[in-house]
RNA sequence: GGCCCGCUAGCUCAAUUGGCAGAGCAGCUGACUCUUAAUCAGCGGGUUCGGGGUUCGAGUCCCUGGCGGGUCACCA
């Protein structure tokens, strides 16, 4: 392989002649810097508060010509001659600086501050605080530091930036641009510590298992395979925790959970992402029932501790969290929707010839639990928006759980739904072996016959299933769409920090 | 993957039936010692997403490619 190392040099990315006036002009500034002997990046920094620390010492009243040096990146600056006022921000909050022309350095407000100066450039300040004219809580800059140069030029200090693509693609500049979406960021890291708080307190064990697998499952989906190379192995990445979170049951462990990352080889769209943040619990002794109720418990405690609430406005909704949410059957729910009761139609045949009447065309492909799956989706679904249980699914859609003692066809199965979305799914689990390897094999056939989210047979679960696992209610849910409700967002783009978008292809790509 | 819409200055957006590509912010120059999106005066800044075509003339019309958004399919 050639040495590449020297056909390209920083001097040439940062060539002059490929720049903008804005970048150029910063460059000069760099520039300019160096050669007055300031560092543009230094390695230390002069920092005795955090702005909203700094804040907090003026709310209790003890800032009074206290000396603080503040650090942050200059979001506006107002030049009004001999003083200027800029505003400062660091991660904890916002403050505005005073510059004095006769309180820095002689020449330093002339030379340095008004000409080399960028918006978006981090300095530090040090001075008193002090309160305004207008009663602004400020900094007296008696000395500033430069902390790093921005080469780049801000977006628009009003309008930010907007384009979803620039956006996405370079959240960063969203996030220095758009306060707001640091706050949906935040209320996300809340929502996830607030789920940890509360199976950590209703003593379930966190753990990881494996997201290279050598056999995917426990979910309907098509994987990303991946390979390693000194095994000469193919491997998945992990669609759901599922099957080895039940291993940890047959093991000895009565309540386990994990919170991580999902990859399924799927569409995107505003509701789904290819790599998604999952959370799964397993509770031995439960059904689906005790999870139903562990569920409502779980997001009402998210909700009071996020947002000291049971109520959720999303949109033009408000959503009331409080417990019990409504549980309607699978089959009341399509008939109230739709006219049809999927009893009557006991075979794919059918059913399907019935959908066709009201207008619904399913695929062909779809067994009897797949078109009874699509009429929910289509007609139940969309109208599910204050939060909402579905329960008691067909058995050959879920080929993980216990089915029904009434109905040999269903399995103590829900699905719990809100503002129209599904965004958990749950169900008491199979721990009969033998049962559990006949579904396995119906699976097989199903794959052998065209469909490519058939469950693989997984000969070593079954194996665990074989030494025993206690009766237990599993449970999975999206958390990232929980996070939309949150933060009253509309797309899984918002809630992702880099949400998955097209690779962008070069010129020379293209041809 | 199908269909629909979009892409113009660093950012946010204009541009009549096809007729000289503009504004605000940002940048540069100047004024201004209590501003809060500071204000005022002046100046510069464009591969109108790429490629091809029609036309005297294309940001605008046609073909093609890219990316984004929406929607359908898909996603238990």
């Amino acid at each position: 392989m050639a040495d590449t190392s020297h056909d390209r040099n920083a001097a040439d990315y940062f060539d002059p002649a490929t720049l903008s006036d804005q970048e150029q002009a910063r460059l000069a500034h760099l520039n300019a810097l160096r050669e007055a002997g300031i560092d543009p990046y230094p390695a230390r920094v002069t920092r005795t508060h955090a702005i909203a620390d700094a804040r907090a010492l003026y709310e209790a009243g003890q800032s009074e010509g206290v000396q603080v040096s503040v650090t942050g990146r200059l979001k506006r600056i107002r030049i009004m001659g001999k003083m200027s006022f800029a505003d400062l921000e660091d991660g904890s909050g916002q403050i505005q600086i005073v510059v004095k022309r006769d309180n820095l350095p002689d020449g330093w407000y002339n030379a340095i501050w008004k000409k080399l100066i960028d918006l978006g450039d981090f300095v530090g300040v040090t001075g008193p605080l002090v309160v305004t004219r207008t009663g602004e809580l400020s900094v007296d800059a008696h000395e500033i530091q430069f902390l790093s140069k921005a080469l780049k030029p801000m977006p628009d200090k009003w309008h930010g930036v907007k384009d979803p693509e620039t956006r996405y693609r370079r959240r960063y500049v969203d996030l220095m641009a758009n306060p707001e979406v640091r706050e949906i960021f935040r209320t996300r890291a809340a929502v996830i510590r607030a789920l940890r708080d509360y199976f950590d307190g209703a003593g379930f064990l966190e753990v990881e298992t494996p997201i290279l697998q050598p056999i995917y499952g426990g979910a309907a989906a098509r994987p990303f395979v991946t390979h390693h190379n000194q095994l000469h192995q193919d491997l998945y990445l992990r669609i759901s925790f599922e099957l080895y979170l039940k291993r940890l049951l047959v093991g000895g462990f009565d309540k386990v959970y994990e919170i991580g990352r999902d990859f399924r080889n799927e569409g995107v769209s505003f509701k789904h992402n290819p790599e998604f943040t999952q959370l799964e619990f397993y509770e031995a002794y439960a059904d689906y029932q005790d999870v139903m109720r562990r569920t409502e418990e779980m997001v009402a405690y998210a909700a009071q501790q996020v947002t000291g609430g049971l109520t959720l406005r999303w949109g033009e909704y408000t959503l009331d969290l409080t417990p019990p949410w409504k549980r309607i059957p699978l089959r009341q729910a399509i008939l109230d929707a739709t006219g049809i009761d999927y009893e009557a139609y006991p075979d794919a045949e059918s059913l399907a010839a019935a959908m066709k009447e009201i207008g619904h065309e399913p695929d062909p492909r779809s067994n009897w639990g797949k078109l009874v799956d699509s009429l929910m989706a289509k007609h139940v679904e969309p109208n599910l928006i204050q939060p909402t249980f579905l329960i008691d699914y067909p058995l050959d859609v879920s080929p993980l759980a216990k089915g029904s003692p009434e109905d040999p066809r269903l399995v103590e199965r829900f699905e719990g739904f809100m503002v129209g979305m599904e965004f958990c799914n749950a169900f008491s689990e199979l721990n009969d072996p033998i049962d559990q390897l006949q579904r396995f094999l119906d699976e097989s056939y199903r794959a052998r016959h065209g469909d490519d989210e058939a469950h693989p047979i997984d000969e070593d679960y079954i194996e665990a299933l074989s030494y025993g696992m206690p009766p237990a209610g599993g449970f999975g849910m999206g958390v990232d769409r929980l996070a939309m409700l949150f933060t009253d967002t509309d797309t899984i783009r918002e809630v992702l920090l880099f949400p998955h978008l097209r690779s962008q292809k070069s010129d020379e790509e293209k041809r």
